[in-house]
DNA sequence: CCAAAAGTGTTAGAGATACACCCATGA
DNA sequence: TCATGGGTGTATCTCTAACACTTTTGG
């Protein structure tokens, strides 16, 4: 009961953003064998002086090359099936970032490539998306459909939704986070009453944002409050 | 970045039932260093050839004593901060298990004892709990503050409590789960048309239990339903 | 002045809270 | 027959779903 079968352990990271309305998820392009020119999660190895939690901020910073990344991140659960890497047991633990509409990745040390891809074309591709929505390396396609299913989950009990937009932000632009994850847009007048009754989720400003399109009267801009939880949740569909 | 620095993988056991009423967790002594003589949850490391879950179930076999373990498992989450075992570099896939009471369990292979603590008197202890409550030993402390609130929480949403009793129940025992989860009894009236108005949630036999102490009505017997999700959920305090 | 986007009001109904009350059983 | 525990009923209140409506702005 003494032996410890020496293994890798890995980050792998699920960011998410919403870009022109769609939840959008950040892959790169393999460089290297296994699994070279597939697309796959960003991740890696733990080094030896750090948890989980700061190799997955350091691979944050490193793979969407922004220094100091505005949003937020937690671990999502770790996968360890034996054959998950054909070169060795490596066990991963995934973790799930969210952010506002980041600039186009860099691609990194060891990737060929890397941008953001439509997470339901990825998942669910129906027409021309069917064609170019490519295999995911590893288990990372189990990954991203348990990420993305912590994320819709966490949208209707928590102020999660607020990571996702860049201070300060419009109630249109926050539902649209809503419409993005969901699929579908939560009632307006509902919407509004339920962040404007929720103590600590938005903090109003007077200022207002410019019009989005041509004609529209504009939205009163908001900041992240202090709440982080929503009681009741907000109900899905 | 090729570099994949050797780490130790194990599991740890948060392992619940009810007893006399309160929330319990079994915790072993450790018979070896680090921590000889401290108490700890019980777990042990990953085999070459399992994943973590299957880690956890032979575990839970071995520390419990029982061949066929009757109750629910599920991951919670990694720990991996690079000092919390000073032999080496050990990350700790945590798991949450629930079950029916339980008999006294064996003490394993490398553990000096293993018994039943009220989780309460573990991290809350008052009075005369005070004394005895021992450190835990490792970051298992955290591990279990982290686990009660997973179940607490998913308690709410689920139907997770019946995991708690041996089939069949009734509902008065079901609810005596949920006092003893919350620390508070949910109202006898809204818990029975909640459990009975949520389709799948138990499934009635036409048998009677025992009565409980002297005098009082027979109770009827339940079994688990198929359903999972308890929506809206059961509200807390 | 019209269309587009933001914001407000309103009504019906579901569900929860907090009880009071009735039933079955053992001593 | 009474205490004990199991089970039912109900008035009130809160919140939400669904939808109609008003306001502000650009062209």
């Amino acid at each position: 009961m003494s032996e410890h079968p020496p293994f890798a352990v890995a980050v792998d990271l699920a960011i998410f953003t919403i870009r022109d309305g769609a939840l959008s998820v950040l892959l790169v392009e393999r460089g290297e064998e296994p699994y070279a020119g597939q697309w796959a999660l960003p991740g890696g190895f733990v080094e030896p002086d750090e948890d989980a939690e700061q190799a997955a901020w350091r691979e944050l910073h490193e793979e969407t090359g922004v220094e100091r990344f505005p949003g937020y991140l937690e671990q999502l659960r770790t996968y360890s099936a034996p054959d998950r890497d054909p070169r060795m047991r490596v066990v991963s633990v995934a973790h799930v970032a969210l952010a506002p509409d980041l600039p186009e990745p860099t691609a990194g040390t060891d990737a060929a490539d890397a941008r953001w891809w439509v997470v339901d074309d990825l998942l669910e591709p129906t027409g021309a998306a069917a064609e170019e929505a490519p295999e995911l390396a590893f288990d990372h396609r189990q990954i991203l459909v348990d990420a993305r299913e912590r994320v819709r989950a966490k949208l209707e009990y928590t102020t999660l939704a607020t990571e996702f937009v860049a201070e300060p932000f419009t109630l249109p632009e926050l539902r649209r986070v809503y419409t993005a994850v969901w699929g579908t847009p939560p009632d307006l007048g509902n919407f509004r009453r339920k962040v404007l009754g929720t103590e600590g989720f938005v903090i109003p400003t007077d200022a207002h944002g410019s019009p989005t399109g041509s004609g529209g009267r504009r939205a009163l801009l908001y900041r992240r409050g202090p709440a982080t939880v929503v009681q009741p949740p907000m109900v899905r569909g």
